[in-house]
DNA sequence: GCGATCAGAT
DNA sequence: CACATCTGATCGC
């Protein structure tokens, strides 16, 4: 590898540091890539202007730089045939803002490119490239636990890791001092606990969760809901609006005791127990608030116990949050995947280039010496492998893994060989199906939605094991096709009720909290223990946390109706990557956490061979395939919640098929409900058609 | 008036 | 700590 990044236009930033006073990491990602620098990837300015296609991992602002600029705008209308390329997820997002509507008919969702989970908001993907110049990652921004990456089929090929030329990786963390950040998993557990410690206390006590304006917060606020089953109260849901399972978890109605709205003044509010919406009481009794921020912490490599949750004041708590991989797991993704080359796509604040490619460096191929040109490169894990898959696999596949397939590998594509093309033909295509494309398809966009975003935090494991038909409908209600009505019919699953949510609150039930031995009704033989931390500033919440999950363990003496200080919450220290303790032996089913890479979405785009005219989509799960003629590949279209959700090992939304006959319940129509709902008026379920009518 | 850029705040 | 985003000031078109 070489010090400086070869080939990059737009050229700028070279190896330089960081200018002093900023006051964030740099990202010195130009949009383009050395090997195919005709297509740009999260930037959209300057030298990208002239790209043929366009990609966008993330829908993060920081990630859109020109996506809404007028020369771009200008080139969209001179040149048909570029299209941006993106999840699902993020086309929804990104079409949900007025500026970036012009985009409406210029993306795709699918082609040439193998789209992965990367873990950071919803709809998040890193993108692989497989043409004649090799194999090259972008990152995007991804958080990716130790050992996700040896989960992910499609990183695979013959049960080995694909032999990857350079990745162009995400290195916000990439320094020794973030060496560590808990789990995903380990921080939901502690900001479960400490919410619990509060809202538990009366209907008054209300949290505050003081969050950016950003996606990726998702997945805390649909925890929480369903945890206590109490909807969380944000400013705006219509971005969510074709997606369920996070639709279902937020509300527009102040009176809940969970909140997550913002305001530019919600730090001064909150100094007067007023919450960023405005309210300071109920039923005119006066609130008892606390806020809980986000935020990212980090640890040390010699740290043995870590607080996840911090005391910053008399009401005022921080989060340990990542959106971003820490040093040692980009340290272990890297070596994992072990590639010639690794550019850093960003240069975190206070380091330099040079520094960070010295990090970067020796865990490619390029600097193992010793190694052959072909080392062994990882083996695929299976976390779980499911048999089930009566029909064949394509013979080169599938004796090549170790252990069977999971169900959504199987697909039959033919012609494995079209993959390498001459020339990358980004030309513009008609659709597999034309369900993809606009409004009629606004149910089945939104399985695939609401299934990516769980997929890409959430772990759906109880579902597979509770629900009657294994070949449907998990936790998150994937594969329904109208999920309001899902809801309404099983509700006994773990799927919070409608009415549950939006039912005053007037007390807490133990919905949900079953699981918790040591939680008890509103009072107090919680037994939590201060533990105040060497650094002395601020009060630490931790605990002895059993080996096996992130739980309240000490018996604790007084306090615990004083201050939500007392909940115990740290994090294990040794984690093995892959199954924080959350899950784990399904101690706490009803908590999802972030899952592993191979639960995650995966997906595959085909690059097309110079050779025929469009390109192809492929919309499964498995190599890369370039599927001849240009057809489609039906079957995974009309198999719905079958390959996702038998197995949430590899659910994922790309790959979720949409059910072409859905009845499809107008947006306005569902709007109208929400809203009903919302009100606390009731609704009732038309079984035999499958309708909701009010009342 | 809009966009790009920067400083600063949250 | 250094998540991403917003606001306001300034400048140029």
């Amino acid at each position: 590898m070489g010090q400086s990044i070869p080939g990059i236009p737009g050229g700028g930033l070279g190896g330089e540091a960081n200018p002093p006073g900023l006051t964030g990491a740099m990202s010195c990602f130009q949009g383009q890539m050395a090997e195919y620098p005709n297509i740009s990837i999260d930037r959209f300015d300057r030298e990208n202007l002239k790209a043929r296609a366009y990609f966008l991992s993330h829908c993060h602002k920081d990630h859109m730089k020109g996506l809404r600029a007028p020369a771009l705008k200008r080139r969209l209308e001179c040149s048909l045939k570029v299209y941006l390329y993106c999840s699902p997820v993020t086309k929804e997002l990104l079409l949900t803002s007025p500026k970036y509507r012009f985009w409406e008919t210029r993306i795709k969702e699918e082609i040439v490119v193998t789209l992965l989970p990367a873990g950071h908001c919803p709809g998040s993907v890193m993108f692989l490239f497989q043409g004649d110049q090799g194999t090259v990652l972008y990152t995007g921004d991804f958080r990716l636990a130790k050992g996700e990456a040896a989960r992910m089929e499609l990183l695979h090929y013959g049960g080995r890791v694909k032999d990857i030329q350079s990745v162009y990786l995400d290195t916000t963390f990439c320094d020794p001092k973030f060496h560590q950040i808990p789990s995903r998993g380990e921080c939901l557990s502690g900001v479960v606990e400490l919410v619990r410690s509060w809202i538990t206390r009366s209907p008054y006590h209300v949290v505050w969760l003081n969050c950016k304006a950003a996606y990726g917060y998702e997945y805390l606020f649909t925890n929480l809901s369903e945890e206590f089953g109490l909807q969380v109260h944000v400013d705006k849901l219509d971005m969510f609006r074709n997606m369920p399972d996070i639709l279902h978890h937020l509300t527009t109605d102040r009176s809940t005791q969970i909140h997550a709205c913002r305001h530019p003044k919600a730090e001064e509010y909150f100094q007067w127990n007023r919450l960023p919406c405005g309210i300071t009481s109920r039923n005119r009794i006066p609130l008892h608030t606390i806020s809980i921020k986000p935020s990212t912490m980090w640890f040390g490599e010699r740290t043995r116990k870590t607080n996840v949750i911090v005391r910053t004041g008399e009401s005022s708590y921080r989060a340990c949050f990542s959106f971003h991989s820490s040093y040692s797991e980009i340290k272990d993704f890297l070596s994992y995947i072990c590639p010639v080359n690794a550019y850093p796509n960003v240069i975190p604040l206070g380091t330099t280039m040079d520094k960070v490619i010295e990090i970067l460096k020796p865990l490619c191929r390029s600097s193992q010496s010793t190694e052959p040109k072909y080392k062994p490169l990882g083996k695929l894990k299976r976390a779980r492998t499911i048999h089930l898959d009566s029909e064949e696999e394509e013979e080169d596949e599938h004796d090549l893994f170790d252990d069977p397939l999971p169900v959504p590998l199987r697909r039959k594509v033919p012609n494995q060989r079209t993959l390498h093309p001459k020339v990358f033909q980004m030309t513009a295509v008609s659709q597999n199906q034309p369900e993809k494309l606009g409004q009629s398809t606004g149910c089945n966009r939104a399985e695939s939605m609401q299934t990516s975003l769980w997929a890409n935090f959430i772990d759906c494991e109880e579902s597979n094991s509770e629900s009657e038909e294994e070949s449907q409908i998990p936790a998150s209600s994937q594969g329904d096709p109208c999920p309001v009505t899902h809801h309404q019919q099983k509700v006994d699953a773990e799927v919070p009720q409608w009415e549950v949510f939006f039912k005053r609150n007037d007390e807490i039930t133990d919905d949900g909290l079953e699981n918790f031995p040591s939680s008890t009704e509103g009072g107090g033989s919680q037994s939590p223990k201060l533990f105040t931390d060497s650094d002395g500033e601020s009060t630490h919440i931790s605990s002895q946390n059993s080996s096996q999950s992130t739980h309240i363990s000490e018996q604790g003496s007084q306090g615990w109706d004083s201050q939500p200080d007392t909940v115990l919450l740290s994090f294990q220290e040794r984690n093995s990557g892959d199954m924080t303790s959350l899950n784990k032996g399904g101690y706490k089913p009803r908590i999802k956490e972030n899952l592993p890479a191979s639960q995650m979405e995966q997906s595959v785009l085909c690059l097309k061979d110079s050779s025929s005219e469009d390109v192809t989509t492929v919309p499964s799960v498995g190599e890369p395939t370039t599927v001849s003629g240009g057809k489609h590949i039906p079957q995974e279209r009309r198999l719905p919640a079958l390959s996702t959700n038998a197995d949430s090992q590899s659910s994922s939304d790309f790959e979720i098929p949409s059910t072409p006959e859905a009845e499809l319940p107008k947006r306005e129509h569902l709007q109208y409900l929400y809203e009903k709902l919302a009100a606390g008026e009731s609704i009732v379920l038309d079984k035999r058609k499958g309708s909701l009518i009010d009342t």
